[in-house]
DNA sequence: CGCAATTCAGTTGCGTGCAATACGTTTGCG
DNA sequence: CGCAAACGTATTGCACGCAACTGAATTGCG
């Protein structure tokens, strides 16, 4: 077993970095077919996921569940609110918070949502408890990376 | 055990979707800190992992091993061509074709790539073996998601 | 050979992501 | 109360990522 070349473990396909990498990617076309024709991307799909759970979210919570800041989310939002799923709303308790609520049409995509992701569990290959195990394991995985990332102290 | 919201699955964090997507992003903030300070993304990363693997690779093939098209690729290694990792060639055989060398720069960083994936794995917790195990899961369902998504026929 | 189909890279347009920064609101402390 | 610090959102600039398209080079078939 010799190696001609100097195999320090960094090959592409022995990352498992590189395989979530692409993995991410691979779920966003696959949600595509069923998004596409609602108007919506994928993670416009996610915010609609929080606030099919809770309405009226904070654009801050919003940033906290999907680890994004607001200079992602703010523009994100605004396309929603144009394309009629969302209404934002400063909230008059505390003017510097920006409450997102569900329109009748957000409201209405829900059925679709979740038809999208039967799909895609479907395309997985059945076995719920597999599924369910396997992204026990990657969100354990993105909680160690995100413990051992921040700040030095 | 009484649901008050109509739960239909999709809840954010029942989904293995949203944990690879969160968790791609955790990878690439990770590898942050160590490819930054060498003016390199963590897409460009992967470009170079894949030319210390073989130089003078095609953009066509770069594309096929990252799941990317020209669209991405083209500016992309333009910059890394702009920052001296690489040398843009095109192939005097088939003049359609584009190579990608490595310059000497782009052989240096080699070195610290291996300490930015040994940094993250460490970060992971450790054990090789659990490690490649998940690798292999997630590339099975990345696989599995391309297979059921693409053209209607 | 001759020309249509294919291939490959590049370009444009749009939607994320994220760092850095700006700005108005609120809080906390003397 | 008065003001500095903290907070929440918005804005700007840059780098992906993908769809749709362009254009040059090559292939393949009559």
């Amino acid at each position: 077993m010799s190696e001609h070349t100097p195999s320090d473990g960094l090959t592409l396909d022995e990352q498992l970095c590189f395989a979530v990498y692409s993995t991410a990617h691979a779920f966003t076309a696959a949600y595509k077919p069923a998004l596409e024709p609602l108007g919506l991307t994928y993670p416009q799909y996610l915010v609609l996921m929080i606030l099919w759970e809770k309405d009226g979210v904070a654009v801050k919570d919003i940033g906290k569940k999907l680890f994004l800041d607001s200079g992602t989310l703010t523009p994100l939002l605004k396309r929603l609110e144009k394309a009629g799923f969302v209404r934002r709303q400063r909230d008059s308790a505390d003017e510097r918070v920006v409450r997102i609520f569900l329109t009748d049409r957000g409201r209405e995509v829900r059925k679709t949502g979740a038809e999208a992701r039967a799909g895609v569990v479907c395309a997985l290959g059945g076995k719920e408890s597999e599924i369910q195990e396997l992204r026990a394991a990657v969100n354990k995985m993105r909680e160690q990376l995100r413990a051992g990332a921040p700040r030095p102290t």
